[in-house]
RNA sequence: CAGGCAGAACGGGAAAUCGCAGCAGGCAACCCCUGCUGAGGAAAGUCCGCCCUCCACAGGGCGCGGUGCUGGCUAACUGCCAGGCAGGGCAACCUGACGGCAUAGUGCAACAGAGAGGUGUAUUGCGUCGUGCAAGCGGCGUGAGGGUGAAACGGCGGUGUAAGAGACCACCAGUGCGUUUGGUGACAAGCGCAGCUAGGCAAACCCCACCGGGAGCAAGGUCAAGCAGGCGCACGGGGGCUGCCCGUCCCAUAGAAAGCGCCGGGUCGUCCGCACGAGGUGUCCGGUAACGGGCAUCCCAGAGAGAUGAUUUCCACUCCGGGCAACCGGAGAACAAAAGGCGGCUUAUAGGUUUGGCUGGAUA
RNA sequence: GGCCCUAUCGUCUAGAGGCCUAGGACGUCACCCUUUCAAGGUGAAGACUCGGGUUCGAAUCCCGAUAGGGUCA
């Protein structure tokens, strides 16, 4: 994933969530909201809670691969962040791929979803 | 063959596509393209030690902290190697903060028990004397036996005695001093003398010997951006070794600037440190070994919210189901991921591989 | 990433080698009191984070692990 397409500032990570709109499942959290940008930005947490730092890494590295190959179908010109739930561990990649997919059609960030 | 002991190396392998990070080249730079490289034995815990950096260079005394058998290795260590001693195991082997409570002083030992450290004590007992018809009571001697306790002032046999006792004797254990031999040494073995047993706890204070200045790469420097200043600093002030004292050094010296300290405000960016090192591999030499030296060869992660992910094929391993079998289908595969580097320790770890001892059984 | 601190009933705490079979307060439960509830009284249950070591004896001393928390740009 290209450095600018990352979300980094702590100051954005408070934005969305106060002001962002969210999505909740048993195995993450997505906050959504606008930016000023041509393109999206994508942040990813994962907590304590997780697990040590293998399990908390190759969580972050399985959700960064879902929302690369999935940058190209979403709508442009939002902040997205996803938070890890304890449930997502030990589950398959497709699995976490079609929770991610399902989240962002409920958020309307598809590009085939109109609006 | 079974069980057990001590080590060593490994931690699935071979590929394809997409994606990420670094370096080199193609360009003078970005994008882009090509090639190469890209987590561990513990990267972990941060328990020790060192390199490195800063503190205006770090000296002395007190205090504080650490270490503690001997010899060696190392940059250094609470590490490693070899040895001694003590304890455990039939053995291979394992474990040990292992200086000093007879080189000083202080302290502690609940409960039980007569008595818990004072050449101290006397409940029962043994003996004897007095008294009493007797049971018993009282005095004296004794410390062997019983009993209490984690621990009770040598063991066993004899002499001795009213009863007894290292009171005395033989042997043994233990202690101190002297001495001989072996060893660099810790220590071991022996001889002689003394004396007659002189307890435990220093991971209790402490004493002795040795070591330690403090902080840490968010150290420290550099460039850029941004902001708002205020207070304190002479009969001596502020600061540097942190707890104290001395010594010493730095700054200011009365107008301001600069400096130091405290409070407040601003920034949350770049680059360096930051990847050739007490480096890896192979081989030879010295050494019992840890380790040291020579030669050859290799370059082997370097991010900044933090690079290893996804999909697929084949082989190897384990388990489950089916099958006589070949095989077929399915599932699984530990502990855990660099963040300046290095040497150790400690802790976690599925699984198989391999080397050398030991014990028992069987066979020859 | 570095440097520190702490751990005792459900919660807050006392404890400094034997008096600890661990004390107190709030909370919980039972009983008494009251027409009932509250308050009050009486009583009960309930803990030394874990594993080794030193010691006759450890919540306490030493070593290791675990879990929380703080601080530094």
């Amino acid at each position: 994933m290209q450095r600018r397409l990352r979300l980094t500032r702590s100051e954005d990570f408070e934005r969305l969530r106060q002001t962002g709109q969210s999505r909740s499942h048993a195995w993450l959290v997505m906050n959504v909201a606008a930016n000023q940008l041509p393109h999206n930005r994508y942040g990813i947490i994962t907590t304590k809670k997780l697990g040590k730092a293998v399990q908390r890494n190759r969580i972050k590295r399985q959700l960064r691969e879902v929302l690369r190959l999935l940058h190209s179908q979403l709508r442009q010109g939002y902040d997205v962040v996803i938070i890890a739930r304890p449930g997502i561990m030990g589950q398959p990649f497709h699995a976490i791929q079609r929770i991610v997919e399902q989240a962002c059609h409920k958020l309307m960030l598809l590009s085939g979803d109109g609006g």
